[in-house]
DNA sequence: TGAGGGCTTGATATACTATAACAGTTCATA
DNA sequence: TATGAACTGTTATAGTATATCAAGCCCTCA
């Protein structure tokens, strides 16, 4: 059983790797990785959880840094237009990238009980493109979202 | 490459298809297909198109049949409960299912020119179960959709 | 230097999606 | 006929997202 996010691991790993790999497409594509922007990766990076908009715009109007609705959605769509966050449409909730730097078309495990979110490992979307192919259907985008439990909720359960 | 609901087709047998098939899994397992539960269905039918809540419930006024969220919602919570239609997450809208009868993780193609939403053949969701499967995760449902091009809409691109 | 232009932020208002809660009705059945 | 379960009507409210316009910042080029 590999390691994964889903279980105890050093997070403040996940978190600086994010963050330098962020800082630094930034810096190489001269983007503006301002003060509201960087927050709200950071608030997304704290837990391997989804949040909501609003969620986190509370944290932001609690800190001084925002306190109206755009704010928060132009930061996400910001961060969503360059790789570093994914949106859970089945959530209507925002999650950081785990694989920064790589373009790549996400896969999600949701888990219900904890409601820790993890990205899957390579992109197991390759049947899904070439079913969609055989009908002739040109994929450009593709959501993927497992609901179910993670391991160590599966034990407790 | 095989046909399917993209193309112009007989659309009077999707809709007769699939009417016959919910009248008769109600009738088996004693659910109540009521008027607007079946409007409901038969307005979703009329199309391989999704749409959302609130657009159906605007025809559902017009005919006199309720004027008030909550009488679609029920509706389409029935619907899906059992099968009759799916919620595509990424446009928080509602089709017919295609497949009526079996029970399935549905797969969609949407094509965002025409807007009309095909449900794939077959589940070609094995590899991402087994992907969840190897780092412990039991899944319980899947969200997928691919969003794209459909066969007609690239010819006319 | 300072006028313009593009991007970011602030702020107000509004649109869109979904559910909670309770009252009234219907219908099967005990 | 009484009882209860399920469906419908209605009001109110919660939750998610965007349109729009004004104001500020920063870079560049005349
Ligand atoms: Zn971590
Ligand atoms: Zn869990
Ligand atoms: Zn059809
Ligand atoms: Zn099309």
């Amino acid at each position: 059983m590999p390691s994964h996010e889903f279980q105890a691991h050093d997070h403040s790993h996940c978190v600086s790797d994010a963050m330098n790999a962020a800082l630094v497409h930034c810096e190489k594509n001269g983007l503006k990785f301002t003060p509201v922007r960087q927050r709200v990766f950071e608030i997304l990076l704290s837990e391997h959880k989804a949040m909501g908009a609003y969620d986190i715009l509370e944290i932001l109007a609690k800190e001084g840094m925002g306190s109206q609705p755009p704010v928060v959605y132009r930061a996400l769509d910001f961060l969503g237009t360059h790789g570093f966050v994914h949106k859970i449409e089945k959530l209507n909730a925002f999650v950081a990238c785990e694989h920064p730097g790589s373009d790549h078309d996400p896969a999600f495990m949701i888990c219900r009980s904890c409601t820790k979110v993890v990205e899957m490992n390579g992109s197991p979307n390759s049947e899904i493109s070439s079913a969609a192919k055989s009908m002739g259907f040109e994929v450009e985008a593709i959501v993927v979202e497992a609901e179910g439990l993670c391991p160590t909720c599966q034990d407790t359960e």
